[in-house]
DNA sequence: AGGCATTACATAAGCTTCCTATGCAAAATC
DNA sequence: GATTTTGCATAGGAAGCTTATGTAATGCCT
């Protein structure tokens, strides 16, 4: 394969090196991520993802929603349906537009993700506190460190 | 809520307010990883984590492979009639006991496996290499350091 | 204003991957 | 030797995604 981009040859061999020792820790983490996130309880990954933006951002539309998640507009169409019917998000007609809903957030909606978030924060909190205060320390240092780094890789990376 | 355990007061509040630093970044991660890795490109996760784990272990059982990756057994009795019909794995009798299989993994298997770490790794290498070195090298230290302090958080949790 | 393309969403049909419930043969146990 | 257990297969079904298509409202253009 020829990668003849510049002249940083040097710096190619390093970036494949470091790619080694990454590649292993992404690996791993997309492991513990994915175990941990991807069984969804009562509710799937993108409801609450979707259901964190409409928190986040206010009433918003189907197709902008769709792209938020990165899922087809079908889709979207879909899980709202879900969700209305679960009562955590309500329609309201665009005055402005009659073709488009701004999809709401519901008390129910808001709190779901309220429980959620206690509920984490308490077991990550029971988690943390069998750790040892330096490595508590050391944990969120790294956290703080890691996350911005490889918010830096990724920001080069095309869309899967 | 009442968590009365032990007498370790203050190390539960600094365990809170950890927690409320890690668990943004374990969210971003979380949907990072998600993102990157639920959107199968022509195999499924659990396909090629499994195929991992044969390259890794050698021939498994149905049953263990099941329970290594967290599913059924007839989902996985379905997972390796289809990756043997795409001639990654094969399956042989075991000899000391005729119920079981052991499924191992195929040449095609093997190879897969390999351009899937090799289009990963040169991947990898060109997104490292838009990254100063020493970006590069805080990189990779942080992932190391954030790896085992992540392992040790999640050994006290329950499976999910 | 009328005609046409575009936009916003809904519906239909199908795929993948998982599940539970059940069946069956080989092995283990008594 | 009869019964339970184990290892796997099959049947049926659900969740969540997809593409293809339909429909109504809007914007644009002459």
């Amino acid at each position: 394969m020829e990668i003849a981009h510049t002249d940083d040859g040097p710096s190619d061999l390093e970036s494949v090196a470091a790619g080694d020792h990454v590649a292993v820790v992404l690996e791993e983490l997309a492991t513990l991520a994915v175990r941990q996130v991807s069984t969804p309880r009562d509710i799937s990954l993108t409801a609450v993802s979707t259901l964190a933006h409409l928190d986040r951002n206010g009433p918003t539309r189907l197709t902008a929603l769709a792209v938020e998640q990165a899922v087809s507009q079908p889709s979207m169409t879909q899980l709202v349906q879900r969700l209305e019917r679960e009562g955590l998000v309500c329609r309201r007609t665009d005055r402005r537009d009659a073709r488009a809903t701004r999809i709401a957030l519901t008390e129910a909606g808001r709190k779901l993700l309220g429980d959620r978030r206690s509920r984490r924060r308490e077991r990550l909190a029971m988690l943390l506190d069998e750790m040892s205060p330096e490595e508590r320390r050391a944990l969120v240092h790294a956290a703080e460190t890691f996350l911005p780094l490889l918010h830096r890789l990724l920001a080069g990376s095309p869309a899967p």
